[in-house]
DNA sequence: GCCGTTTTCGGCCCGACTGTTTTCAGTCG
């Protein structure tokens, strides 16, 4: 799957032509790239029919296809070759630091051979940056705060922990009068995997008197921009929080305008100009007159679009597909673990909380006996589970079935007998070892995998660790043409560190009709609050009720 | 570099903020 190789060229690209002032072509890379990023898999379109099929792509003329076309056959870009010789910077890396675009790399490579965030570093502690003109005490000290924020968090803070952060101060100031609305808003509405800060929304008729108070936020470190409308703060968990504060007359266009994303605000406010209209974060206008503004639905009303749920929002503008899966759909949860293996809950304890969530029923599915770590179970332990799980099905108001998460061996074969996973009522299996084979060898081992008939789901297909482990080397389009030859049903792990299959992934899946799963891989009762966003990424991928099977009640669907 | 139910040429989303300025460039969302 090449469309992220190339579109990571491309934005670099554009970053690279936006550094030595070229007008416009910045703007047509990163449209291309965007194009590209939920495109479906690049070297089929290519073989289709090569260099006009490329062209048929929205955003994609000749000369980007070209370049597609080049990188295909020879894993290089000569343009962007020559564009790295030219300018040897790590642009993605510089440009991750807050305040610092393309302009300033260019003076300070140019002015100080600054090429990566060490040497940018070592200039601003020798005080080399504030005398260069145009620059200043101030934006030396900016940048080696940029710095340090960056290596604190890697600039991005998981959804999880952003969606409580977020909604703690939500909290926080709902208790004053002054506050009439109030949304989260930016990629954390989105519920974008990783966000790069927390924005807040608030419409008050008073926005100093919500400042001051905002700012007072006992975990607030430090305020680093307080405007008429907003206010930026660092909190002391190591991220960062903008508040923004309107009129209640322009809160729907301010909430549409800050959720984002950029794309889809673009594409909206094109369409608004092509009805004649103006969009921005203070309304639609026709003229003067400002004819919607209040409600996100007004919004896009006005545009003769219906509201599109926030998670719906990158790239080009896709209506709301009918059924999409919701927050309150999912049944049941197939991936929990208990104090049998690596869990710290009872089954007992485990199945109280998912009645506590009203699912029909709840999966135990421990580690097997190939994770010693995990004291994972062996055939003779997993027929002992199965009585205590008879047992509590016979006390308890909800149904348990039994599974596991068996280990997908570098072989492809499964540590625990047939004759034993065919008593289970379903079978996880997984990759937990040997995540470096060829992808060759890794495709090889996964298909095997699913074409035994006893696995009914692969628990976190792609194996990524957010921010620590990239994905296996698979081919994934191999993966899915026989996850839908045998039914396997590939699994949408909920925790937040894995969040895998991925929403790009679970696009590709629905498109190929292959059933998905969304687990939340539990290892104590309080990780199955995590199952929401798993359901956000399966709404970001577009993913409708029917093609989540714990959407149903399957108490004999694996069976 | 891309695109076209008014255009194959002349546009390309829009506004706020910051720090540096002396009227503005760069960055951000």
């Amino acid at each position: 799957m090449k469309n992220q190789e190339i579109a990571k060229i491309l934005y670099d690209m554009a970053d690279r032509f936006a550094m030595d002032g070229v007008a416009f072509k910045p703007y047509a890379y990163r449209k291309a790239a965007d194009v590209l990023i939920y495109e479906e898999d690049i070297e089929n379109i290519y073989e289709r029919g090569g260099l006009k099929e490329l062209e048929s792509m929205p955003g994609i003329g000749k000369h980007i296809a070209l370049k597609i076309e080049e990188y295909l056959k020879t894993g290089k870009i000569k343009q962007y070759e020559l564009l790295k010789k030219e300018t040897p910077v790590d642009l993605e890396e510089l440009t991750k630091v807050e305040g610092v675009g393309p302009m300033t790399v260019k003076t300070l490579y140019q002015e100080l051979k600054v090429k990566n965030i060490k040497d940018l570093k070592r200039a601003a502690e020798r005080h080399k940056i504030a005398p260069l003109f145009g620059f200043g005490e101030k934006t030396e000290q900016a940048i080696l705060e940029g710095i340090g924020f960056l290596d604190k968090t890697q600039g991005r803070v998981s959804v999880a922990i952003a969606f409580v952060e977020a909604n703690r101060i939500i909290d926080y100031l709902k208790t004053m009068p002054e506050v009439e609305n109030i949304s989260i808003a930016g990629s954390l509405r989105r519920m974008k995997e990783t966000v790069g800060d927390i924005d807040i929304l608030v419409s008050s008729k008073n926005p100093k008197k919500v400042m001051e108070y905002f700012v007072k936020i006992p975990e607030v470190q430090k305020v680093w921009g307080q405007g008429t409308t907003k206010t930026s703060v660092r909190m002391k968990g190591g991220y960062n929080v903008d508040l923004r504060v309107v009129p209640k007359t322009s809160f729907g266009s301010a909430l549409q305008y800050f959720t984002g994303s950029k794309e889809h605000n673009i594409n909206l406010r094109k369409i608004a100009i092509a009805k004649g209209l103006k969009l921005n974060e203070y309304g639609v206008f026709k003229g003067n007159k400002k004819i919607a503004g209040e409600t996100e639905e007004s919004i896009y009303s006005a545009l003769d679009l219906n509201w599109i749920p926030p998670e719906l929002r990158e790239g080009a503008i896709k209506p709301k597909p009918k059924n999409l899966i919701d927050y309150n759909d999912i049944k049941g949860d197939l991936h929990c673990h208990t104090t049998w293996s690596g869990g710290s809950g009872s089954i007992e304890e485990m199945a109280q909380k998912a009645m506590s969530l009203n699912y029909l029923y709840i999966g135990i599915a421990d580690h097997t006996k190939y994770l010693r770590i995990e004291n994972g179970l062996d055939e003779k332990r997993l027929k002992e589970q199965r009585k205590e799980i008879d047992l509590l099905n016979k006390k308890l108001k909800i149904h348990i079935l039994q599974g596991c998460e068996a280990n997908i061996l570098a072989d492809g074969s499964i540590d625990i007998k047939d004759s034993a996973l065919k008593e289970l009522d379903f079978v996880i299996a997984g990759i937990h070892s040997h995540f470096k084979l060829s992808k060759d060898k890794m495709t090889r081992r996964l298909v095997k995998a699913m074409k035994n008939p006893n696995v009914d789901i692969i628990s976190h297909p792609t194996g990524r660790i957010i921010g620590k482990r990239a994905e296996y080397d698979i081919d994934f389009d191999k993966i899915l043409v026989v996850a839908k030859e045998t039914k396997t049903v590939l699994e949408i792990n909920a925790h937040p560190a894995r969040l895998d299959l991925n929403d790009i992934n679970i696009n590709k899946a629905v498109k190929a009709g292959v059933k998905m799963i969304i687990n939340t891989d539990a290892h104590q009762k309080e990780n199955m609050d995590l199952m929401n966003l798993g359901i956000a990424q399966a709404r970001r991928g577009f993913a409708t009720k029917s093609d989540i099977v714990n959407t149903l009640d399957l108490t004999t669907y694996f069976q």
